[in-house]
DNA sequence: GGTGGCATGTAACCGGTTACATGATTAT
DNA sequence: ATAATCATGTAACCGGTTACATGCCACC
């Protein structure tokens, strides 16, 4: 299993191609109308990316022709691609992550339950949760500590970053009731 | 005034370098041990990028000598780099960046009054919050409808996102709040 | 006198941005 | 007809990542 590294972009395809076999423009219509904005949907990402992938043997595109109907390729995963996409998916939640920000976190999780069991996206937020019980306090007191140093609008954006995580812990909880009530 | 583009990096330094004037290793020590370590401290980022606002004359890098003190040069910004940081700092917020993520409307406001005058924080938050209740409303719209496509941890994931919106909106009247009881 | 932290840099690589390009199909 | 949209692609550019490289100073 060769580990050459995926970027998140990749991986968000590779999630996307999971649930459902689609072409370029498929997907470049998903990261322009819905939530997944965040990504970019300019043919030059992901032309390129679904290119790579299939070099890597991830996916797999098929041209789809038919009379009257317009030239598009679909690509779907073949069983390397769900392996690569499981073990991102089952990577641990690491400190780092967390502080570096969470959206690719986020991302992860979003996919978890059409790609594994319950039990990996319940031991995640676990994992996330006790990251963030742990980060949290420390941003605390380093807001408490540079209080007096810092402008107050850089005060106000930590303060903002802070309220970010607390409610991600709030909605580590909720989450995890919801599975619980789900068995 | 010629307009290059600059990155998100080069505005941070730009904004560090405003309050104060600093060498590219006392820059790295802020993104390895505060807040802003979403960004990276590794060399060979913020090397180039304090280079290349040196060559866009933004900058000035001084050698400073001395017997007995190790080698180092501090950056400090020219009038045409305070220019440059004033006008991306009152860049009006669009909805286009609310919607791709708030990490650099947040950043513009982490500088915002060191830079300018107070009533541009204010203004900058008015317009926030204007974005973020029109916005979330259309993530709320978005997650009913799909309610019932998406996968459970799919759903959850955009919960946390609404979620996130929720607490700046909230943070958002604090924070207008708190520049209110100032004058 | 050697180890470790201070301090600055360079170079290859890679992927996302931006802009351009093409052709087919549907709608007016 | 012709404009808009579907659908896929390419190429130059740029900046961040990773890894390597250097030398000085302080400490023990």
């Amino acid at each position: 299993m060769e580990d050459e590294k995926i970027s998140l972009l990749g991986y968000a395809l590779l999630g996307l191609l999971y649930i459902e076999p689609s072409s370029g423009y498929d997907l470049r219509k998903i990261f322009a109308l819905t939530p997944l904005r965040t990504f970019s949907d300019s043919p030059g990402a992901i032309y390129p990316a679904l290119r790579r992938l299939e070099e890597r043997k991830l996916i797999r595109g098929k041209i789809e022709a038919g009379a009257g109907m317009r030239r598009r390729k679909t690509y779907r995963l073949n069983s390397e691609g769900i392996a690569a996409l499981k073990k991102w998916l089952i990577r641990p939640v690491t400190a780092d992550e967390v502080m570096r920000g969470m959206d690719e976190l986020l991302l992860r999780f979003a996919f978890m339950d059409s790609v594994t069991g319950r039990s990996v996206p319940v031991e995640f937020l676990k994992a996330l949760g006790r990251e963030l019980k742990s980060y949290i306090p420390t941003l605390r007191e380093y807001l408490k500590a540079q209080e007096s140093e810092l402008p107050i609008s850089g005060r106000l954006a930590l303060e903002c970053g802070v309220r970010g995580y607390e409610a991600q812990l709030r909605w580590v909880r909720d989450a995890l009731a919801t599975y619980g009530s789900e068995e």
